[in-house]
DNA sequence: ATAACTGCAAACGGTTTGCAAGTCT
DNA sequence: AGACTTGCAAACCGTTTGCAGTTAT
C-alpha cells in the first residue's frame, strides 16, 4: 500500500469531503466537486473514497442494495455510533453506545463479537420541529 | 394491500423459506427454489421478498451496494437484535439490547429516536472453536 | 369476471474494471 | 525513469419494471 500522491483531483476531493457536515454519496460528492474540476470522472471518485474508507477517514453506510450507499467523515479513534435523521438524511455522531455489551453475549449465545453496527434512526433536533 | 394469493411459486417459496436457518440471498432462494419449480423467475422471487417483508415476516440485512442483500425470517412481535456470525452466516436473535435511551439522546443531541438497529458482528459458538 | 400473479427480457442504478495517456516523486 | 493516478467507456451485478399471458378467487 503506498502513499498517495498530491494530485489535483485528491486535494478537491479532500477539500470538498472536509467541509461536509452530514453524509453523503459518491455522486454528491462528484457534483459538487466538479463545479471545480470539471475533468474529474466518477471512478476516480470511488477508488479515492474507497482510499479513504480503508485508512479509517470515512465510514460506508451501506443501505439496501439499490440505493447508493453513503459516507460520513469518521474519527476512529473513539468509539462513537451515528444518529440518521429520516427527515433530512443528516448524520450525527454520539457516545452514546447502542450495543449488547459484549460479555453478556459471550455468556449467554456463545457468540464473540468482534465489531457491532447500531445505528438509531429518528429526528433531528430541526426536522423534530 | 390486497391479500396474497395461494399460487404454487408462493408455497414451494414459503416451503423453503420456513425450512432456512441462517440467513439467505434472493439468489440462494432462487437457486433452491428452482429444484422444485425449474420455471420460476427471479423477478417473482424479489417480488415476493419484498412482500414479505413488508408483511414483517423477513428482515432485510442490507449490505454495501454491489453486494446482495440477505435476509432472515424474523419474529417482529418481540424487540429483538441479530448476531451475525461472519464464519458461517448463521444469524441468531438476541433479546438483549442496550439502546440509548431516549430520553438521553433527546437531552444531549435532540434528537427523536424512532426505530434504532443493532447487528453484531462475529463469531457464533461453533466458528469460535 | 376480474384483479392478482407470473415469466421473460429489457432496462436500471450504482459500482468496478481495463486500458492508454498523463502525472507526481 | 518508474510507479502511481487518471479519464473514459465498457462491463458488471443485483434489482426493478413493462408487458402479454396465466391463474386464483
Amino acid at each position: 500500500m503506498p502513499t498517495p500522491r498530491t494530485t489535483a483531483q485528491r486535494t478537491a476531493l479532500l477539500d470538498v469531503i472536509g467541509a461536509r457536515r452530514g453524509a453523503f454519496s459518491a455522486l454528491d460528492l462528484f457534483d459538487a466537486v466538479r463545479e471545480r474540476a470539471p475533468r474529474l470522472g466518477l471512478a476516480t471518485v470511488y477508488r479515492t473514497l474507497d482510499r479513504l474508507e480503508q485508512d479509517g477517514v470515512l465510514r460506508r453506510l451501506g443501505g439496501s442494495a439499490g440505493s447508493a450507499d453513503r459516507f460520513v467523515v469518521c474519527d476512529p479513534s473513539h468509539h462513537h455510533h451515528h444518529l440518521i435523521c429520516t427527515g433530512c438524511g443528516s448524520v450525527e455522531e454520539t457516545e452514546l453506545c447502542a450495543a449488547p455489551p459484549e460479555g453478556e453475549l459471550k455468556r449467554r449465545h456463545g457468540f464473540v463479537a468482534t465489531s457491532h453496527q447500531a445505528d438509531v434512526y429518528g429526528l433531528c433536533r430541526s426536522c423534530a420541529a
